[in-house]
DNA sequence: ATTTCTAATTGACGATGATCAAATCTATTT
DNA sequence: AAATAGATTTGATCATCGTCAATTAGAAAT
Protein backbone atom coordinates (compact mmCIF):
# COMPACT_ATOMS: atom_id res chain seq x y z
CA UNK A 1 0.00 0.00 0.00
CA UNK A 2 1.19 3.23 -0.74
CA UNK A 3 2.12 5.81 1.94
CA UNK A 4 -0.78 8.44 1.10
CA UNK A 5 -3.37 5.87 1.05
CA UNK A 6 -1.96 4.49 4.36
CA UNK A 7 -2.33 7.91 5.71
CA UNK A 8 -6.37 7.87 4.73
CA UNK A 9 -6.91 4.61 5.60
CA UNK A 10 -5.61 5.41 9.02
CA UNK A 11 -8.22 8.20 9.50
CA UNK A 12 -11.04 5.48 9.55
CA UNK A 13 -13.46 5.13 12.46
CA UNK A 14 -11.98 1.47 12.50
CA UNK A 15 -8.86 2.99 13.73
CA UNK A 16 -9.61 5.57 16.25
CA UNK A 17 -7.40 5.90 19.16
CA UNK A 18 -5.30 3.47 17.81
CA UNK A 19 -1.60 4.00 18.32
CA UNK A 20 -0.64 5.34 14.34
CA UNK A 21 2.30 2.94 14.32
CA UNK A 22 0.25 0.19 15.69
CA UNK A 23 -2.62 1.23 12.50
CA UNK A 24 0.82 1.60 9.97
CA UNK A 25 1.44 -2.13 11.02
CA UNK A 26 -1.75 -3.34 10.36
CA UNK A 27 -2.10 -1.91 7.25
CA UNK A 28 0.63 -3.29 6.10
CA UNK A 29 -0.32 -6.35 5.92
CA UNK A 30 -3.52 -5.08 3.83
CA UNK A 31 -4.46 -4.72 0.42
CA UNK A 32 -6.45 -1.51 -0.50
CA UNK A 33 -8.14 -3.22 -4.11
CA UNK A 34 -10.55 -1.79 -7.13
CA UNK A 35 -13.23 -3.61 -7.54
CA UNK A 36 -15.49 -3.04 -10.45
CA UNK A 37 -19.19 -2.95 -10.32
CA UNK A 38 -21.80 -6.01 -9.66
CA UNK A 39 -18.24 -8.19 -8.28
CA UNK A 40 -19.29 -10.61 -5.46
CA UNK A 41 -16.32 -9.49 -2.48
CA UNK A 42 -17.76 -11.80 0.36
CA UNK A 43 -20.45 -14.49 0.22
CA UNK A 44 -22.23 -15.76 2.49
CA UNK A 45 -21.16 -19.11 4.02
CA UNK A 46 -17.54 -18.58 3.19
CA UNK A 47 -15.05 -18.56 6.42
CA UNK A 48 -14.19 -14.63 7.08
CA UNK A 49 -10.73 -14.32 5.93
CA UNK A 50 -10.81 -10.30 5.68
CA UNK A 51 -12.00 -7.31 7.28
CA UNK A 52 -13.19 -5.28 4.31
CA UNK A 53 -13.24 -1.30 4.66
CA UNK A 54 -15.50 0.92 1.86
CA UNK A 55 -12.84 3.45 1.18
CA UNK A 56 -15.37 4.87 -1.99
CA UNK A 57 -17.89 3.92 -3.68
CA UNK A 58 -20.62 1.90 -2.99
CA UNK A 59 -21.62 -1.87 -1.77
CA UNK A 60 -24.77 -3.94 -1.09
CA UNK A 61 -24.63 -6.49 1.80
CA UNK A 62 -27.59 -8.87 0.89
CA UNK A 63 -28.53 -12.82 1.48
CA UNK A 64 -30.02 -15.18 -0.44
CA UNK A 65 -32.21 -18.06 0.67
CA UNK A 66 -33.82 -20.70 -1.82
CA UNK A 67 -34.77 -18.65 -4.80
CA UNK A 68 -35.54 -15.16 -2.51
CA UNK A 69 -33.02 -12.19 -2.18
CA UNK A 70 -33.28 -9.59 0.43
CA UNK A 71 -30.86 -6.62 0.88
CA UNK A 72 -29.80 -6.34 4.42
CA UNK A 73 -27.71 -3.37 3.87
CA UNK A 74 -26.23 -0.47 2.02
CA UNK A 75 -22.77 0.38 2.61
CA UNK A 76 -20.78 4.17 1.33
CA UNK A 77 -17.62 4.96 2.12
CA UNK A 78 -16.14 4.74 5.92
CA UNK A 79 -18.25 1.31 6.32
CA UNK A 80 -17.00 -1.34 7.37
CA UNK A 81 -18.11 -4.68 6.64
CA UNK A 82 -18.00 -8.52 8.41
CA UNK A 83 -16.57 -6.95 11.38
CA UNK A 84 -18.72 -9.16 13.82
CA UNK A 85 -17.67 -12.38 11.59
CA UNK A 86 -13.96 -11.36 11.67
CA UNK A 87 -13.57 -11.34 15.14
CA UNK A 88 -15.84 -14.23 16.07
CA UNK A 89 -13.80 -16.62 13.47
CA UNK A 90 -16.88 -17.59 11.61
CA UNK A 91 -18.79 -17.84 8.57
CA UNK A 92 -20.26 -14.35 6.51
CA UNK A 93 -23.88 -14.37 7.28
CA UNK A 94 -24.16 -12.09 4.09
CA UNK A 95 -22.36 -11.72 1.01
CA UNK A 96 -21.41 -8.07 -0.20
CA UNK A 97 -21.79 -7.15 -3.91
CA UNK A 98 -20.26 -3.21 -5.09
CA UNK A 99 -23.03 -1.92 -6.82
CA UNK A 100 -20.52 0.77 -8.49
CA UNK A 101 -16.60 0.38 -8.86
CA UNK A 102 -15.66 0.64 -5.14
CA UNK A 103 -12.56 0.54 -3.86
CA UNK A 104 -11.76 -1.07 -0.46
CA UNK A 105 -9.78 -1.71 1.73
CA UNK A 106 -8.89 -5.58 2.89
CA UNK A 107 -7.36 -6.32 6.61
CA UNK A 108 -6.36 -9.87 6.97
CA UNK A 109 -9.10 -11.82 9.72
CA UNK A 110 -5.79 -12.85 11.56
CA UNK A 111 -4.38 -9.30 12.06
CA UNK A 112 -7.77 -7.81 12.93
CA UNK A 113 -7.79 -10.74 15.25
CA UNK A 114 -4.01 -10.46 16.74
CA UNK A 115 -4.32 -6.92 16.88
CA UNK A 116 -7.84 -7.42 19.08
CA UNK A 117 -6.24 -9.34 21.62
CA UNK A 118 -3.24 -6.87 22.01
CA UNK A 119 -4.46 -3.51 21.66
CA UNK A 120 -6.78 -2.36 24.09
CA UNK A 121 -7.53 0.81 22.02
CA UNK A 122 -8.34 -1.32 18.61
CA UNK A 123 -10.56 -3.49 20.55
CA UNK A 124 -12.19 -0.45 21.69
CA UNK A 125 -12.37 0.66 18.29
CA UNK A 126 -13.71 -2.41 16.99
CA UNK A 127 -16.31 -2.29 19.86
CA UNK A 128 -17.86 0.83 19.04
CA UNK A 129 -18.04 -0.04 15.51
CA UNK A 130 -19.85 -3.34 16.25
CA UNK A 131 -21.96 -1.13 18.60
CA UNK A 132 -23.14 1.33 16.34
CA UNK A 133 -23.84 -1.46 13.16
CA UNK A 134 -25.64 -3.35 16.08
CA UNK A 135 -28.18 -0.22 16.62
CA UNK A 136 -28.31 0.15 12.89
CA UNK A 137 -29.52 -3.64 12.42
CA UNK A 138 -31.95 -3.48 14.83
CA UNK A 139 -33.33 -0.09 13.27
CA UNK A 140 -33.81 -1.57 10.12
CA UNK A 141 -35.84 -4.78 11.97
CA UNK A 142 -38.43 -2.38 13.37
CA UNK A 143 -38.82 -0.51 10.07
CA UNK A 144 -39.37 -3.46 8.48
CA UNK A 145 -41.88 -5.22 11.17
CA UNK A 146 -43.20 -1.60 11.98
CA UNK A 147 -43.75 -0.22 8.80
CA UNK A 148 -45.68 -0.75 5.54
CA UNK A 149 -44.06 -0.13 2.19
CA UNK A 150 -45.23 3.07 1.72
CA UNK A 151 -44.32 4.08 5.37
CA UNK A 152 -40.63 2.90 4.66
CA UNK A 153 -40.11 4.99 1.08
CA UNK A 154 -41.94 8.45 2.94
CA UNK A 155 -39.34 7.70 5.72
CA UNK A 156 -36.08 7.02 3.42
CA UNK A 157 -37.15 9.99 1.49
CA UNK A 158 -37.18 12.75 4.25
CA UNK A 159 -33.72 10.71 5.87
CA UNK A 160 -32.12 11.16 2.43
CA UNK A 161 -33.33 14.86 2.24
CA UNK A 162 -32.08 15.56 5.41
CA UNK A 163 -29.09 13.58 4.77
CA UNK A 164 -28.58 16.15 1.27
CA UNK A 165 -28.85 19.37 3.15
CA UNK A 166 -32.96 19.02 3.03
CA UNK A 167 -33.44 21.13 0.44
CA UNK A 168 -36.16 19.39 -1.01
CA UNK A 169 -35.14 17.87 -3.75
CA UNK A 170 -32.18 15.18 -4.75
CA UNK A 171 -31.27 12.65 -7.12
CA UNK A 172 -31.67 9.17 -6.43
CA UNK A 173 -28.30 7.42 -4.99
CA UNK A 174 -28.92 4.22 -7.01
CA UNK A 175 -31.31 2.89 -9.55
CA UNK A 176 -35.04 2.36 -8.72
CA UNK A 177 -34.97 -1.39 -8.33
CA UNK A 178 -32.01 -0.82 -6.01
CA UNK A 179 -33.82 1.26 -3.96
CA UNK A 180 -36.96 -1.14 -3.88
CA UNK A 181 -34.18 -4.31 -2.66
CA UNK A 182 -33.07 -1.44 0.21
CA UNK A 183 -36.27 -0.78 1.34
CA UNK A 184 -37.67 -4.36 1.00
CA UNK A 185 -40.21 -4.11 -1.46
CA UNK A 186 -40.74 -5.63 -5.01
CA UNK A 187 -40.09 -2.76 -7.70
CA UNK A 188 -43.47 -2.70 -8.78
CA UNK A 189 -44.74 -1.92 -5.14
CA UNK A 190 -42.24 1.09 -5.28
CA UNK A 191 -43.49 2.55 -8.30
CA UNK A 192 -47.12 2.29 -6.76
CA UNK A 193 -45.58 3.78 -3.54
CA UNK A 194 -44.40 6.97 -5.65
CA UNK A 195 -47.57 6.89 -7.45
CA UNK A 196 -49.31 7.22 -3.92
CA UNK A 197 -47.34 10.19 -2.85
CA UNK A 198 -48.80 12.35 -5.40
CA UNK A 199 -51.53 13.63 -3.23
CA UNK A 200 -48.07 14.27 -0.39
CA UNK A 201 -46.55 16.47 -2.96
CA UNK A 202 -43.79 14.08 -4.22
CA UNK A 203 -42.64 14.77 -7.68
CA UNK A 204 -40.47 12.18 -9.38
CA UNK A 205 -39.36 12.95 -12.55
CA UNK A 206 -36.52 10.05 -13.29
CA UNK A 207 -33.82 10.12 -10.46
CA UNK A 208 -35.11 13.40 -9.58
CA UNK A 209 -37.29 13.29 -6.37
CA UNK A 210 -38.86 16.68 -5.15
CA UNK A 211 -40.71 16.73 -1.86
CA UNK A 212 -43.01 19.92 -2.14
CA UNK A 213 -44.46 19.79 1.06
CA UNK A 214 -42.43 18.01 3.95
CA UNK A 215 -44.81 18.98 6.49
CA UNK A 216 -47.44 16.55 4.74
CA UNK A 217 -45.15 14.03 3.68
CA UNK A 218 -43.86 13.98 7.89
CA UNK A 219 -47.65 13.61 8.73
CA UNK A 220 -47.64 10.07 6.48
CA UNK A 221 -44.09 8.95 7.34
CA UNK A 222 -44.52 9.50 11.13
CA UNK A 223 -40.65 9.18 11.48
CA UNK A 224 -39.53 8.70 14.85
CA UNK A 225 -35.43 8.71 16.56
CA UNK A 226 -35.03 5.23 17.37
CA UNK A 227 -35.65 3.96 13.96
CA UNK A 228 -34.52 7.11 11.74
CA UNK A 229 -32.21 9.35 13.85
CA UNK A 230 -29.10 8.05 11.93
CA UNK A 231 -27.04 9.71 15.20
CA UNK A 232 -29.25 8.09 17.73
CA UNK B 1 -24.78 -7.91 46.45
CA UNK B 2 -24.03 -11.13 48.46
CA UNK B 3 -20.58 -12.98 48.06
CA UNK B 4 -21.91 -16.28 46.62
CA UNK B 5 -24.34 -14.19 44.13
CA UNK B 6 -20.82 -12.01 43.15
CA UNK B 7 -18.94 -15.00 42.15
CA UNK B 8 -21.61 -16.74 40.11
CA UNK B 9 -22.14 -13.22 38.32
CA UNK B 10 -18.67 -13.46 37.40
CA UNK B 11 -18.47 -16.42 35.76
CA UNK B 12 -20.69 -14.77 33.38
CA UNK B 13 -19.22 -14.33 29.51
CA UNK B 14 -19.72 -10.54 29.83
CA UNK B 15 -16.75 -11.19 32.43
CA UNK B 16 -14.71 -13.64 30.55
CA UNK B 17 -11.36 -13.28 30.83
CA UNK B 18 -11.52 -9.88 33.17
CA UNK B 19 -9.04 -10.45 36.43
CA UNK B 20 -11.33 -11.29 39.17
CA UNK B 21 -10.55 -8.35 41.33
CA UNK B 22 -12.03 -6.07 38.50
CA UNK B 23 -14.81 -7.95 38.13
CA UNK B 24 -15.49 -7.69 41.86
CA UNK B 25 -15.06 -4.19 41.50
CA UNK B 26 -17.52 -3.33 38.67
CA UNK B 27 -19.76 -5.68 40.56
CA UNK B 28 -19.39 -4.15 43.82
CA UNK B 29 -21.43 -0.92 42.71
CA UNK B 30 -24.15 -2.86 40.64
CA UNK B 31 -27.14 -4.61 41.96
CA UNK B 32 -29.11 -7.97 41.41
CA UNK B 33 -32.54 -7.42 41.48
CA UNK B 34 -35.48 -9.64 41.19
CA UNK B 35 -38.59 -8.44 38.87
CA UNK B 36 -41.98 -9.70 39.12
CA UNK B 37 -43.42 -10.99 35.74
CA UNK B 38 -44.66 -8.43 33.66
CA UNK B 39 -42.60 -5.54 34.80
CA UNK B 40 -40.71 -3.14 32.10
CA UNK B 41 -37.55 -3.17 32.60
CA UNK B 42 -36.22 -0.46 30.36
CA UNK B 43 -37.94 1.84 27.70
CA UNK B 44 -36.94 2.88 24.50
CA UNK B 45 -36.03 6.06 24.11
CA UNK B 46 -34.72 6.75 27.13
CA UNK B 47 -30.86 7.30 28.53
CA UNK B 48 -28.80 4.31 28.72
CA UNK B 49 -28.71 3.97 33.13
CA UNK B 50 -27.90 0.30 33.28
CA UNK B 51 -26.75 -2.54 31.57
CA UNK B 52 -28.99 -5.51 31.92
CA UNK B 53 -27.60 -8.93 32.46
CA UNK B 54 -30.22 -11.94 33.05
CA UNK B 55 -29.57 -14.20 35.81
CA UNK B 56 -32.69 -15.72 35.69
CA UNK B 57 -35.99 -15.68 34.03
CA UNK B 58 -37.55 -14.56 30.51
CA UNK B 59 -37.01 -11.29 29.17
CA UNK B 60 -38.70 -9.95 26.20
CA UNK B 61 -37.64 -7.08 24.13
CA UNK B 62 -40.15 -5.08 22.24
CA UNK B 63 -41.08 -1.87 20.39
CA UNK B 64 -43.84 0.17 19.74
CA UNK B 65 -44.34 2.27 17.48
CA UNK B 66 -48.15 3.99 16.87
CA UNK B 67 -50.62 1.55 17.78
CA UNK B 68 -48.13 -1.78 16.80
CA UNK B 69 -46.23 -3.37 18.51
CA UNK B 70 -43.11 -6.10 17.95
CA UNK B 71 -40.91 -8.08 19.58
CA UNK B 72 -37.38 -7.73 18.70
CA UNK B 73 -35.89 -10.62 20.65
CA UNK B 74 -36.80 -12.91 24.18
CA UNK B 75 -33.67 -13.42 26.58
CA UNK B 76 -32.97 -16.29 28.74
CA UNK B 77 -30.37 -16.51 31.51
CA UNK B 78 -27.01 -15.01 30.81
CA UNK B 79 -28.26 -12.74 27.77
CA UNK B 80 -26.82 -9.15 28.23
CA UNK B 81 -29.26 -6.20 26.77
CA UNK B 82 -28.37 -3.31 25.92
CA UNK B 83 -25.01 -3.20 25.61
CA UNK B 84 -25.03 -1.25 22.30
CA UNK B 85 -26.72 1.62 24.18
CA UNK B 86 -24.33 1.77 27.36
CA UNK B 87 -21.29 1.79 25.64
CA UNK B 88 -21.92 4.54 23.11
CA UNK B 89 -23.97 6.33 25.90
CA UNK B 90 -27.27 6.70 23.96
CA UNK B 91 -31.10 5.72 24.45
CA UNK B 92 -32.39 2.74 24.45
CA UNK B 93 -33.95 1.38 20.91
CA UNK B 94 -36.24 -1.27 22.33
CA UNK B 95 -37.86 -1.76 25.68
CA UNK B 96 -37.62 -4.58 27.78
CA UNK B 97 -40.20 -6.19 30.30
CA UNK B 98 -40.55 -9.74 32.62
CA UNK B 99 -42.15 -12.33 30.62
CA UNK B 100 -41.41 -14.29 34.37
CA UNK B 101 -40.50 -13.26 37.47
CA UNK B 102 -36.71 -12.55 36.95
CA UNK B 103 -33.65 -12.12 38.46
CA UNK B 104 -31.45 -9.25 36.34
CA UNK B 105 -28.06 -8.02 37.40
CA UNK B 106 -27.73 -4.09 36.54
CA UNK B 107 -24.39 -2.71 36.40
CA UNK B 108 -24.50 1.08 36.02
CA UNK B 109 -23.75 2.74 32.76
CA UNK B 110 -20.90 4.84 33.80
CA UNK B 111 -18.99 2.19 35.79
CA UNK B 112 -19.34 -0.09 32.08
CA UNK B 113 -17.58 2.83 30.01
CA UNK B 114 -15.41 3.68 32.99
CA UNK B 115 -14.26 -0.16 32.42
CA UNK B 116 -14.69 -0.41 28.99
CA UNK B 117 -12.15 2.81 28.80
CA UNK B 118 -9.54 0.90 30.91
CA UNK B 119 -9.63 -2.76 31.19
CA UNK B 120 -8.65 -4.15 27.83
CA UNK B 121 -10.08 -7.61 28.64
CA UNK B 122 -13.31 -6.14 29.93
CA UNK B 123 -13.77 -4.37 26.25
CA UNK B 124 -12.62 -7.43 24.48
CA UNK B 125 -15.63 -9.17 26.36
CA UNK B 126 -17.78 -6.63 25.13
CA UNK B 127 -16.76 -6.81 21.79
CA UNK B 128 -17.41 -10.01 21.66
CA UNK B 129 -20.86 -9.92 23.17
CA UNK B 130 -21.52 -7.34 20.64
CA UNK B 131 -20.70 -9.45 17.79
CA UNK B 132 -22.58 -12.18 18.99
CA UNK B 133 -25.72 -9.95 19.63
CA UNK B 134 -25.45 -8.38 16.09
CA UNK B 135 -25.25 -11.23 14.32
CA UNK B 136 -28.43 -13.42 16.01
CA UNK B 137 -29.80 -9.54 14.69
CA UNK B 138 -29.03 -10.08 10.90
CA UNK B 139 -29.95 -13.66 11.34
CA UNK B 140 -33.72 -12.83 12.82
CA UNK B 141 -33.90 -9.66 10.08
CA UNK B 142 -33.03 -12.47 6.96
CA UNK B 143 -35.45 -15.02 8.95
CA UNK B 144 -38.40 -12.30 8.80
CA UNK B 145 -37.57 -10.82 5.24
CA UNK B 146 -37.08 -14.36 2.92
CA UNK B 147 -39.69 -16.74 4.77
CA UNK B 148 -43.38 -16.77 5.58
CA UNK B 149 -44.72 -17.48 8.87
CA UNK B 150 -45.10 -21.24 7.88
CA UNK B 151 -41.70 -21.47 7.35
CA UNK B 152 -40.41 -19.14 10.54
CA UNK B 153 -42.32 -21.51 12.30
CA UNK B 154 -41.58 -24.88 11.45
CA UNK B 155 -37.64 -23.32 11.84
CA UNK B 156 -38.71 -22.62 15.36
CA UNK B 157 -40.05 -25.89 16.18
CA UNK B 158 -36.96 -27.72 14.56
CA UNK B 159 -34.30 -25.39 16.40
CA UNK B 160 -36.52 -25.70 19.83
CA UNK B 161 -36.65 -29.23 19.14
CA UNK B 162 -32.71 -29.51 19.22
CA UNK B 163 -32.17 -26.84 21.70
CA UNK B 164 -34.19 -29.15 24.25
CA UNK B 165 -32.47 -32.28 23.17
CA UNK B 166 -34.10 -33.57 20.04
CA UNK B 167 -36.76 -35.67 21.48
CA UNK B 168 -39.26 -34.38 19.02
CA UNK B 169 -41.33 -33.31 21.31
CA UNK B 170 -41.16 -30.65 23.91
CA UNK B 171 -43.29 -28.20 26.00
CA UNK B 172 -43.40 -24.46 24.57
CA UNK B 173 -41.86 -22.67 26.48
CA UNK B 174 -44.49 -19.67 26.89
CA UNK B 175 -47.55 -18.62 25.55
CA UNK B 176 -49.09 -19.30 22.26
CA UNK B 177 -49.33 -15.58 21.70
CA UNK B 178 -45.79 -14.90 23.22
CA UNK B 179 -44.39 -17.26 20.88
CA UNK B 180 -46.67 -15.67 17.81
CA UNK B 181 -45.34 -11.79 19.00
CA UNK B 182 -41.61 -13.99 18.81
CA UNK B 183 -42.11 -15.26 15.38
CA UNK B 184 -43.41 -12.05 13.98
CA UNK B 185 -47.02 -12.93 13.18
CA UNK B 186 -51.04 -12.46 14.90
CA UNK B 187 -51.99 -15.07 17.09
CA UNK B 188 -54.82 -16.09 15.17
CA UNK B 189 -51.85 -16.70 12.02
CA UNK B 190 -49.73 -18.74 14.51
CA UNK B 191 -52.92 -21.23 15.51
CA UNK B 192 -53.76 -21.62 11.56
CA UNK B 193 -50.33 -21.88 10.89
CA UNK B 194 -50.00 -25.28 13.59
CA UNK B 195 -53.14 -26.80 12.00
CA UNK B 196 -51.42 -26.41 8.56
CA UNK B 197 -48.74 -28.46 9.36
CA UNK B 198 -50.69 -31.07 10.44
CA UNK B 199 -49.84 -32.97 7.24
CA UNK B 200 -46.42 -32.94 8.41
CA UNK B 201 -46.94 -34.56 11.38
CA UNK B 202 -46.97 -31.88 14.09
CA UNK B 203 -49.77 -32.63 16.82
CA UNK B 204 -50.47 -29.93 19.39
CA UNK B 205 -52.00 -30.85 22.53
CA UNK B 206 -51.69 -28.02 24.56
CA UNK B 207 -48.82 -26.26 25.05
CA UNK B 208 -47.32 -30.06 24.29
CA UNK B 209 -45.66 -30.20 20.77
CA UNK B 210 -44.80 -33.36 18.64
CA UNK B 211 -42.54 -33.61 15.71
CA UNK B 212 -43.78 -36.80 14.38
CA UNK B 213 -41.79 -36.64 11.02
CA UNK B 214 -38.59 -34.21 11.67
CA UNK B 215 -37.72 -35.31 7.83
CA UNK B 216 -40.72 -34.18 6.77
CA UNK B 217 -40.72 -30.70 8.45
CA UNK B 218 -37.54 -30.05 7.57
CA UNK B 219 -38.24 -30.65 3.93
CA UNK B 220 -40.99 -27.69 4.50
CA UNK B 221 -38.48 -25.34 6.64
CA UNK B 222 -35.64 -25.66 4.77
CA UNK B 223 -33.24 -24.33 7.32
CA UNK B 224 -29.92 -23.24 6.56
CA UNK B 225 -26.99 -22.51 9.19
CA UNK B 226 -26.42 -18.68 8.35
CA UNK B 227 -29.97 -18.24 9.47
CA UNK B 228 -30.74 -20.93 12.34
CA UNK B 229 -27.79 -22.34 13.57
CA UNK B 230 -27.37 -20.46 17.15
CA UNK B 231 -23.88 -21.69 17.17
CA UNK B 232 -22.74 -19.80 13.84
C1' DA C 1 -33.39 9.60 -36.43
C1' DT C 2 -33.67 4.66 -35.70
C1' DT C 3 -32.64 0.72 -33.33
C1' DT C 4 -31.94 -1.84 -29.28
C1' DC C 5 -31.71 -2.91 -24.68
C1' DT C 6 -32.99 -2.33 -20.12
C1' DA C 7 -35.55 0.01 -16.56
C1' DA C 8 -39.81 1.46 -15.09
C1' DT C 9 -44.71 1.55 -15.11
C1' DT C 10 -49.38 -0.29 -15.32
C1' DG C 11 -53.02 -3.75 -15.13
C1' DA C 12 -54.74 -8.08 -13.49
C1' DC C 13 -54.57 -11.39 -10.25
C1' DG C 14 -53.26 -14.32 -6.35
C1' DA C 15 -50.97 -15.28 -1.86
C1' DT C 16 -50.03 -13.97 2.61
C1' DG C 17 -51.16 -12.18 6.70
C1' DA C 18 -53.98 -8.79 9.72
C1' DT C 19 -58.36 -7.71 11.91
C1' DC C 20 -62.78 -8.39 13.96
C1' DA C 21 -66.21 -11.18 15.93
C1' DA C 22 -67.90 -15.33 17.67
C1' DA C 23 -67.25 -19.78 19.51
C1' DT C 24 -64.58 -22.94 22.23
C1' DC C 25 -61.30 -24.46 25.34
C1' DT C 26 -58.62 -24.30 29.86
C1' DA C 27 -57.28 -23.13 34.21
C1' DT C 28 -58.62 -21.13 38.34
C1' DT C 29 -61.74 -19.69 41.70
C1' DT C 30 -65.96 -20.01 44.14
C1' DA D 1 -69.70 -28.81 40.05
C1' DA D 2 -70.55 -24.09 38.52
C1' DA D 3 -68.75 -19.76 37.37
C1' DT D 4 -65.39 -16.72 35.69
C1' DA D 5 -61.67 -14.93 33.08
C1' DG D 6 -58.42 -15.38 29.81
C1' DA D 7 -56.31 -17.89 26.01
C1' DT D 8 -57.03 -20.11 21.82
C1' DT D 9 -59.39 -21.37 17.77
C1' DT D 10 -62.37 -20.64 13.84
C1' DG D 11 -64.85 -18.04 10.32
C1' DA D 12 -65.29 -14.09 7.46
C1' DT D 13 -63.36 -10.31 5.42
C1' DC D 14 -59.92 -6.87 4.18
C1' DA D 15 -55.35 -4.75 3.30
C1' DT D 16 -50.86 -5.30 1.76
C1' DC D 17 -47.77 -6.99 -1.14
C1' DG D 18 -45.76 -10.17 -4.76
C1' DT D 19 -45.99 -12.11 -9.42
C1' DC D 20 -46.81 -12.24 -14.23
C1' DA D 21 -47.54 -10.06 -18.47
C1' DA D 22 -47.87 -6.21 -21.38
C1' DT D 23 -46.72 -1.64 -22.29
C1' DT D 24 -44.10 2.61 -22.01
C1' DA D 25 -40.03 5.36 -21.15
C1' DG D 26 -35.22 6.31 -21.39
C1' DA D 27 -30.51 5.77 -22.48
C1' DA D 28 -26.92 4.24 -25.40
C1' DA D 29 -25.39 2.74 -29.82
C1' DT D 30 -25.68 2.67 -34.73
Amino acid sequence: MRLEDSEEMGRLPLFAGVDPSRTEAMLKGSYLQRFPAHVELAREGDLADFLHVVVDGQVEMYSAYQDRETTVSMLGAGSCFIVAAVVLDRVYLKSARALTSARVLMIPAETVRRYFGEDAAFARALATELALAYRNVVKELKNQKLRSSLERLANWLLAHDKETGARGRFELPFEKRTLAARLGMAPEVLSRSFAALGPYKVTVKGSEIRIGDPEALEQLAKSTPTIDDPLI
